[in-house]
RNA sequence: GCCCCGGUGGUGAAAUUGGUAGACACGCAGGACUUAAAAUCCUGUUGGCAGCAAUGUCAGUAACGGUUCAACUCCGUUCCGGGGCACCA
């Protein structure tokens, strides 16, 4: 493809586009420092109303951790170490030639290390590794570089790793220790190396079990052979200066002995690291630098804004630079050549709101006036798919602005809310794909042209049977026999025992467009035109009924994914209103589901049940629909409907729990319908609540009811309680815990008088048997449990 | 693998944040109106058992265990689903 690719593009090592292979390669990029508001972005957690999972992703994002750095000398000669101290500790603080700097947060356990790991990436591997481990270290690096972060990180049940052949010196007592490399160990963490103490981390302990590293315990009992411990709560034993001491107290006294030797310094760490700020695509605001002798050099004031040059195609271009290296006439300067790269999305979306606040100004990006007079977003909605990302980012500009004196707040968002997703349901066809390398009859060589898909039952039975395994060579011939069996294209007979050991198989699960699909039937005839045809020669395995299935997944809507939908029909069919609600009716705003359409029916028979609280439906002779609604007074049983809503309304919409007040929209217009309330009163006060959920409605019908103005001008409904005062209410009773009966208690009873009533009630006395009441619990207002 | 969130009827969900589990809807079943359809209305709808019935009774909020007079709610372990893991934004 000759373009770069974000972690997500590649899948299984090879560009989710095309299956092409994938190249690690180290390019100069342009940083944004967000680690050097590290510890600005975590305090400013304080003072914003964000939720606590929110709060607590971006807390382990920053992944503040204190500890210390140190280092270890190292002895890669082949002779004997170890044989008494070395005198490191009286050097000045600096990293020499080939001393290990560790970063570790457990200091106190520094007489359990039994070998320290680098980064396979680290810079010293080249310099310690010795000549008999060479070989060794280059196949372990060939490995790795086929390696991404994720699957590095993600497999840990697998454990790799490689002896360089040399010994770092323990500096407190001398003990040479054995310097590996291992892909667990990140180089862009830390100093990209660690001392591993097996005793007392999971991913040592199991590293020094998989290669026979003998174990220091230095926790005594704590520790089982089984397992590590991670303790900070033990006596720490076969550790020198340390012996006695609470581990946790430890690693103070520990720290300040390191920083006396000089072998190392006390350190705040950060798991953040700098933003990448560079993109090598097309669509993004270019860097308005010019590189000149190699010295980046920004344009001059007077010539910014730098605008994109119109391009004629988008290809990338030479050595994985974006579409702009192509465009040499706009690369050229007098000074030298251009950057090449373009800002990421997040260039823009971290501060565009404040664009909002003086959209029209042709000198700054917001004056501050502006921006003073605004001030913070007052509610954000938006999910939690951007803790890390974007809602980050925009804290971070924001308080480089702050600094810098053009706006006059710290935070961009004052209150977060976090909207879930409305998921897609994605639709997966499973594509059989094979090769031959040699002797190809003239059946494979026009099967290679076909593709073969599997329906998704069929699939799932032969992989459960086991009637072929598609990545398996052995399985080969298994394979071309199921294929046989199932495609009348396939003969078994024309495939010779060459073919069959020089193919390979596997299956591409390949998402297919949702709109191809009818539940999970694929639509075949359909799916044979999507993409132009690409699929035009397709094979189907169908089910016995001859309907080729789908697999199915709930994921995040993406185009990528092709199980995006458009509301556009619903909305025609229903209108706004009608989708709007449904869509807040759906579940809890935070709350995340796949999109599902089956009960707008239910939302859209509610507007119409409104609407006939002020039309009939019978129409006159002159086909006119009749106005129900009057001016009657209404009752007080009216009223108490208006205002259990106005209260009920008022809440939910404060805390944005916009299902429940659906409901409770239904249930008012479900009782106002019994009541037969066609009050205007009432009708007009319940349309003011209603604007915000079903605005085109209850204008109409504001407007039908002959009310002045817009209603969106209209004065909220204030809430009168004198009219929801109950005089009494129904406790339920339990007896020991469990549900029995009830009781009508005044609303003002006394816990004294509940007893009474309650202790005298045959419903209730009948369950208690005659026992002694032990224990009598009154939650006013509540209910009351009766413990025998 | 790590971090965060979630799991309640056939389905979407509700439960005043520890106090009557299933509000409100969808769907389904039966009925009314209609020549018919649409629309609308009524009744039923967590499961088991008992009963002609009203009803009674036991169980039940992913699984198991714990705290409590009382647990969907709090704690622990496990399983499953979703989001993120640094170039999708």
């Amino acid at each position: 493809l000759g373009t770069v690719l974000a972690n997500d593009e590649v899948v299984n090592g090879v560009s989710e586009r095309g299956g092409h292979p994938v190249e690690k390669k180290k390019m100069r990029q342009w940083y944004l420092r967000i680690t050097a508001y590290a510890d600005r972005l975590l305090q400013g957690l304080d003072t914003v109303d964000f939720s606590d999972a929110m709060k607590e992703m971006q807390k382990n994002w920053i992944g503040k951790s204190e500890g210390c750095e140190m280092q270890f000398a190292v002895d890669s000669g082949q002779e004997a170490v170890g044989n008494g101290k070395l005198a490191v500790g009286s050097g000045q603080w600096a990293v020499s030639g080939s001393n290990i700097v560790v970063y570790t947060t457990r200091p106190d356990t520094i007489f359990g290390v039994d070998f320290l790991v680098l980064a396979p990436e680290h810079a010293l591997v080249a310099n310690i590794t010795t000549e008999a481990q060479k070989q060794a270290v280059a196949d372990y690096l060939t490995y790795v570089k086929s390696r991404s972060d994720r699957e590095r990180q993600a497999e840990v049940k697998q454990i790799t790793g490689c002896f360089t052949g040399a010994y770092a010196i323990n500096p407190f007592n001398g003990k040479p220790i054995p310097v590996w490399i291992a892909e667990y160990v990140l180089a862009g963490y830390g100093t990209g190396a660690i001392m591993a103490v097996p005793c007392g981390d999971q991913r040592d302990f199991a590293f020094a079990k998989h290669f026979n590293i003998p174990i220091t315990n230095i926790i005594g009992a704590h520790y089982n052979g089984e397992e590590a411990n991670p303790t900070k709560d033990a006596i720490l034993e076969n550790s020198d200066f340390l012996n006695g001491k609470l581990m946790k107290d430890a690693i103070a006294i520990a720290i300040n002995k390191i920083e006396e030797l000089g072998i190392g310094k006390r350190k705040v760490n950060y798991r953040m690291r700098d933003a990448g700020f560079s993109r090598q695509r097309y669509w993004g605001e270019p860097f308005p630098i010019v590189w000149c002798d190699g010295i980046a050099v920004p344009l001059s004031e007077n010539d910014l804004p730098l605008e994109l040059p119109y391009a004629e195609k988008y290809s990338p271009g030479p050595n994985g630079e974006g579409p702009l290296g192509n465009m040499e006439q706009w690369l050229q300067t007098p000074e030298g050549r251009r950057e090449t790269s373009t800002m990421p999305g997040y260039a823009g979306s971290s501060w565009y709101f404040l664009r909002y606040m003086d959209p029209n100004n042709t000198e700054t990006f917001c004056d501050r006036k502006a921006s003073d007079y605004w001030g913070q977003v007052d509610v954000y909605v938006g999910g939690t798919e951007h803790a890390v990302g974007h809602l980050l980012y925009s804290r971070m500009w924001t308080k480089v602005l702050y600094d810098l004196g053009y706006i006059g707040f710290e935070e961009p968002f004052k209150k977060l809310v976090n909207q879930g997703m409305i998921q897609g349901s994605s639709r997966f066809v499973y594509l059989v794909k094979y090769s031959f390398n040699q002797s190809r009859t003239k059946i494979i060589d026009t099967l290679t042209e076909y593709q073969v898909f599997i329906s998704n039952d069929k699939y799932n039975k032969l992989v459960a049977e086991d009637s072929f395994t598609f990545t398996d060579k052995d399985e080969s011939a298994k394979l071309v026999k199921a294929l046989a069996s199932l495609i009348p294209e396939f003969k078994e007979d024309d495939f010779t025992e060459d073919d069959i050991n020089n193919s390979g198989y596997a299956t591409y699960r390949l998402p297919v467009d949702v709109q191809l699909v009818d539940g999970f039937e694929l639509q075949t005839e359909e799916f044979k035109k999507w993409k132009n045809g690409a699929y035009a020669n397709a094979i189907f395995i169908r089910e016995e009924d001859g309907r080729f299935l789908c697999d199915w997944e709930v994921e995040k809507m993406s185009k990528s994914k092709y199980n995006t939908v458009n509301p556009d029909e619903l909305c025609d069919k229903y209108g706004a209103d009608t989708f709007r609600m449904y869509e807040m009716f759906l579940g809890p705003v935070e709350q995340s589901k796949p999109w599902d359409t089956k009960g707008i029916e239910g939302v859209h028979r509610f507007l119409k049940k409104l609407w006939r609280l002020f039309y009939s439906t019978h129409t006159t002779p002159g086909g006119e629909t009749k106005a129900v609604w009057n001016n009657e007074k209404p009752t007080d049983a009216q009223y108490k409907i208006l205002h259990k809503t106005i209260k009920k309304i008022e809440q939910d919409t404060a805390n944005f729990s916009y299902n429940t007040a659906v409901a409770a929209f239904m249930i008012s217009v479900n009782e106002l319908t019994d009541a037969k309330c066609h009050s205007k009163e009432i009708l007009s006060q319940l349309l003011i609540l209603l604007s915000p959920y079903a605005p085109h409605i209850a204008e109409e019908l504001w407007a039908a009811l002959g009310c002045e103005g817009s209603i969106l001008d209209a004065a909220y409904p204030t809430l009168e309680e004198k009219y929801l005062v109950e005089a009494s209410k129904e406790y339920p009773v339990s007896i020991n815990g469990k549900m029995r009966s009830s009781i009508t208690l005044a609303t003002e009873v006394t816990e004294e008088d509940a007893k009474q009533a309650a202790l005298s009630n045959e419903n209730i006395t009948k369950w208690l048997e005659g026992k002694e009441v032990k224990k009598f619990i009154f939650v006013k207002g509540r209910m009351i449990n009766i413990v025998v």
